[in-house]
DNA sequence: GCGACAG
DNA sequence: ATCTTGTCGC
């Protein structure tokens, strides 16, 4: 018979795969090692059929302007299973960074950091991949729990296994909080930080609420 | 064994 | 993520 994808992942990958994050988180370093922040830039994944659209857009750190795009599609080659997002998503996001012109200081992802079963989310495996500074941005926990903040501005602690792994923003005034996690090469505390600093009255901070206009724009072009 | 589960 | 209209609220 025809074995799926998933079903091929399943029976002869998972293990694998497992391992190779492992190595991942190990790599990954949470504490903070970058230079003066001038430039952040936000990525994000939108999809057409089986095409992957990943789109890139770089700002300035302090005026948040938007200093470059860059994209590049890609056939979809995986599916997508709950905390394996990076085994779909990961290989676009780093040839797409690749045609960067400027080189930013941060790179901000949407998908889980070390809030990740194995610490070893979409923004830690693209930063260990690229040994680039990384924050993980998400709507939604993937793991841990913290409590809900309720004050615009509020944010608290997100546990896993009795670590703090992230935070709970309440980052804007209508719905829930949205989740930040250190990627690679950031610490906890500046990882809330920096994502406080790119926030402009939207629930997502400039550089993903940019790069998921741009990525999902594209798709009437092509 | 039964849920939970980023994008 | 994506398929989709109207609708509640600031």
């Amino acid at each position: 018979m025809y074995l799926k994808k998933s079903t091929v992942f399943q029976e002869s990958s998972r293990e694998s795969l497992i391992a190779v994050q492992k190595l991942i988180a190990e790599k990954a370093i949470i504490k903070d090692d970058f230079g003066k922040l001038r430039l952040i830039a936000g990525v994000d994944q939108a999809f057409m059929n089986d095409m992957i659209i990943s789109g890139i857009v770089v700002l300035d750190y302090n005026s948040l302007e938007v200093m470059e795009r860059v994209y590049s599609t890609s056939i979809v080659d995986f599916p997508y299973i709950p905390t394996f997002l990076s085994f779909r998503e990961g290989s676009a996001i780093v040839s797409t960074f690749k045609k960067l012109k400027l080189v930013p200081d941060i790179l901000m992802v949407d998908g889980a950091g070390i809030n990740h079963p194995r610490s070893a989310g979409l923004a830690t495996h693209v930063g260990v991949a690229l040994d680039v500074p990384t924050i993980g941005i998400t709507k939604r926990i993937l793991c841990g729990s913290g409590e809900e903040p309720s004050l615009v501005g509020e944010a608290n602690p997100l546990i896993y296994k009795d670590r703090t792994v992230g935070w709970l923003l309440k980052s804007s005034r209508r719905g829930r909080a949205i989740v930040i996690a250190p990627g690679h090469r950031v610490s906890l505390d500046s990882s809330l930080l920096i994502t406080k600093a790119t926030l402009r009255s939207h629930k997502l901070p400039e550089p993903v609420r940019l790069a998921h206009e741009y990525a999902n724009g594209l798709k009437n072009l092509l």
